[in-house]
DNA sequence: GTGAAAGCGCTAACAA
DNA sequence: TTGTTAGCGCTTTCAC
């Protein structure tokens, strides 16, 4: 049977408050009776229990990572860097998948398992600006994504509309003027591909050159295979491009491979620029210039703002929106030298 | 304030007892108590807190998943795959990322974190079999991986010689004689790279191929830059191969990309076979030829044992060794027609 | 600076 | 079939 607080008291001659005092590093304690108790709580091998503490505490020292989902890079690098993140403030993550669907999402903000949690770090896929209600809960919430803005929480996101633009002005500074896209959702206009598209529009306006919808490849996922489809579709449409921005790196890989499965080169005939700099795309060949959404700085940010809620006792601190900063990270796929 | 089990049984006008043998599906309850006590859950929103429970139980609901990095895919795959199995058991899972590293792997093992979950599935990386005895924990814990074999408790593993001997085998039906690997360690006997050299030795053998030393690309870990870092050493080497295996496909991608950059093509030059049926390895270019080493099956049954053992009260149940079932998924890299 | 004691919300042994 | 009651191990208020 494991030690309780009990059986340090009685092996240290205290009474439990003394011990709990030593634990919680309350400040006022004689040395030597701190001394007693710690020699006491090495003796038993004393482990605090959790539970208890917790019912006690109403504190559990998890937080909870929802995303859709693990399988995607992105999303395991972002849970990567969330995990190191609440290691260096002592808590512990729990993950939970929600397949980016709607009905999942909003089922889990009201789960009896955010008991078991302190708060929720939550990057939304399905829901949208209209679901934000749901958002408003109980605990401590900080989300991520681009799908609600403006909602009753902490929110920490990319700047996408401006980091889409700064990539489709690294093309067009390369003489690229016929950009496909791969990716974009139909009829979005917030949601990352809605706001990608709309930084892309941004850069063709500012340089004069004219829209083109027949240059946009749709699709409704982004996992690889999707990149791939919308690549052939484009390619068998017979419309003409001499770069491609895909609005995400898994996308953007899969339709280079389509791309030069038909004999294209890249960047010589078509550059290719993507979106989140996975390590992949450091190992792809060509590599492939990106942009560096800022995925470290939103996951440590994102833990600490959390921490910040849950540690407060204000709960009319009005919600924040932070973005994290981006950078272009060139590559190969958009090597000048080819143009 | 949230409801209680007393406010239930208030409204409800019955004891605690009634309202918790509802919640816990007693089954001798009169239907009209029953109903009226469902009635009053429903209408004070009740949910049971699960910190008292656990305190009072002695159980969390909670499975802890250890792996070395999330952000290496075969990992991320492996949890998408746990999570989805423990929900379908209605038990969450909460991550621990360890770097693979010796220390953190043993000091995790006793962490006052494992208080959170009721037990453990444990991927070593670090840790080998001189240090089994740290498995002898005072909980429940299935090990993943090959790093340890024969110790105190419940393996789920792969058949790691069958698989790559099976790999090397259809390399060499191909015709190819010369066959290069990558990710070999150095002296290792058990260990992935150990046991899936062996079954590369044992296949050479079995078709009377001698075993050339020159031909084992070394890397210390399994990134995509070691696999590139490998094949760029074995090329400057000079030594002449007509196939490579790569122990791993993240190594085999990073090891294909310099073979192309080299002017080689795969697989009419060198046709190329990894290990572990990641997502990607469909999209490559070529794509990829690998081992399917059973990674669903491996997360099913793990999780699944995991609570039989949870839930057992037979500790003297003797530790199972189970061993999930390969398959070689053809693809381009080892396509016949350019042999 | 330290101790005594209440009670967080639940489960389960025992009673009725 | 349902009720009473004793803790699970901890934190915390209030004394001393």
């Amino acid at each position: 049977m494991a030690a309780t607080l009990h059986d340090v008291a009685r092996i240290a001659g205290v009474s439990i408050k003394t011990v709990s005092n030593v634990i919680n590093d309350y400040p006022h304690i004689r040395p030597t009776t701190k001394q007693r108790v710690l020699d006491a709580i090495a003796e038993l091998d004393y482990r605090p229990n959790l539970s208890a503490r917790s019912l006690r505490s109403g504190r559990t020292g998890v937080i909870g990572l929802a995303v859709p989902e693990l399988s995607l890079s992105y999303f395991a690098e972002l849970a990567d860097a969330v995990i190191r993140s609440a290691e260096r403030h002592g808590v512990t993550v729990l993950i939970e998948q929600t397949g980016g669907d709607r009905a999942r999402e909003i089922e889990l903000l009201t789960s009896p398992r955010r008991q078991l949690t302190d708060g929720l770090i939550f990057s939304a896929l399905g829901m949208d600006s209209d679901d934000s209600e749901y958002l408003r809960v109980g605990y401590p919430l900080v989300l991520l994504g681009e799908r609600i803005f403006g909602g009753p929480t902490d929110h920490v996101t990319m700047r996408n509309v401006d980091a889409a633009r700064a990539a489709t002005e690294h093309l067009i500074a390369l003489g690229r003027r016929r950009i496909a896209v791969i990716g974009a959702h139909e009829g979005e206009v917030i949601g990352s591909a809605g706001l990608r598209l709309r930084g892309y529009r941004e850069a063709l306006e500012a340089a004069g050159i004219p829209f083109d919808p027949a240059l946009i490849g749709y699709t409704t996922l982004w996992h690889r295979s999707n990149g791939a489809d919308a690549m052939r579709a484009l390619l068998a449409s017979g419309v003409e491009f001499d770069a491609v921005f895909g609005l995400n790196d898994t996308l953007t890989l899969g339709a280079m491979r389509v791309l030069q499965e038909a004999g294209l080169r890249i960047p010589k005939d078509v550059a290719a620029i993507g979106f989140d700099d996975l390590d992949e795309a450091q190992y792809s060949l060509p590599t492939l210039t990106t942009i560096d959404p800022g995925r470290e700085e939103i996951a440590e940010t994102a833990v600490r703002v959390l921490l910040e809620r849950i540690a407060s006792t204000d709960l009319a601190l009005p919600p924040r929106e932070i973005l994290a900063d981006f950078r272009i990270v060139e590559r190969e796929s958009t090597a000048p030298a080819a143009a």
